[in-house]
DNA sequence: ATGGTTGATGCTCAA
């Protein structure tokens, strides 16, 4: 089964690339973050002609939104909480394939917390820290089994996951306090599955800035994008790449797509 | 220290 997750900044404008990703890489399940159009909106119909029979979204306008599309047949899990009581559509969770033993998916788009690095003179940041705190709190208060988390998750947690740990230091996404409250919602229950493929003294980036023209010569990246897996799935992760090149497609997003293979779910 | 770009929207905000 492979599992992509894309922050694609806004779903109707870059259909032609989700087309092209597709084309090249045949994904199971595609996990996009910030759709940004409201569900009455949904390109559902061109969803479909890309072979996806099975299609859950939440959006609002402008902002935000998530899409889970699936080969298979997935089914949404309600009672999910509405994190810091936003109303924001920055999580669905699914439960994919018809078997008794399904694969849970979580995707997610975790706030990227405003230019400030201060809870108190930014209310982004700290709308931030607090997200990352109860995404924590619920999945250390669960037991988990055959679970992926996916998403942007809008922090780079290692020292390669940026191009200069002590220039970031105090830029948002590398904070101290947002690298530690990711790694321990992390270590409540799950494996870095790409971190898995690719070791930790090499760098690894899934972002590059749209304000930067020449963003592969200077390869100022972070790693913003996640594949979180339980340690019962470990055994079944095939595959991971990170689609650079999708960077330099015609209108690219700022992020590309990440592709996990799992043995599971078949 | 600063500015750099993009998308959705509509005379600006979020990223």
């Amino acid at each position: 089964m492979r599992i992509v997750t894309w922050n694609i900044n806004s779903l109707r404008l870059r259909l032609p690339l989700l087309e092209r990703l597709c084309g090249e890489i045949q994904p199971d399940i595609v996990c996009l973050q910030e759709t940004k159009v409201t569900d009455d909106l949904f390109p559902l119909e061109a969803v479909r002609a890309l072979g996806f029979d099975h299609v859950c979204f939440r959006g609002m306008k402008s902002y935000n939104g998530v899409a889970i599309l699936s080969r298979m047949p997935i089914r949404v899990l309600p009672d999910m909480p509405d994190w810091c009581s936003r109303g924001d559509c920055r999580h669905i969770a699914v439960a994919c394939g018809a078997g008794d033993d399904p694969i849970i998916l979580h995707d997610f788009y975790v706030p990227a917390g405003g230019d400030i690095p201060d809870p108190v003179e930014n209310p982004k940041f700290a709308h931030k820290l607090a997200f990352v705190d109860e995404a924590r709190a619920w999945f250390a208060a669960r037991d988990l089994r055959r679970t992926v988390v996916v998403g942007d998750l809008n922090i780079a947690p290692l020292e390669q996951d940026v191009w200069s740990h002590r220039q970031l230091l105090k830029i948002v996404s590398h904070t101290p306090e947002e690298t530690s409250r990711l790694l321990a919602w992390q270590e409540s229950g799950f494996v870095d599955a790409m971190r898995h493929f690719v070791p930790p003294e090499e760098k690894l980036y899934t972002w590059w800035s749209y304000r930067n023209r020449n963003w592969s010569m200077s390869n100022r990246g972070r790693r913003l994008d996640h594949v979180w897996v339980t340690p019962d799935l470990v055994p079944d992760l095939r595959a991971m790449s990170v689609l650079r090149s999708a960077r330099d497609w015609d209108k690219p997003s700022d992020h590309v797509p990440v592709m996990v293979e799992l043995e599971a779910g078949e």
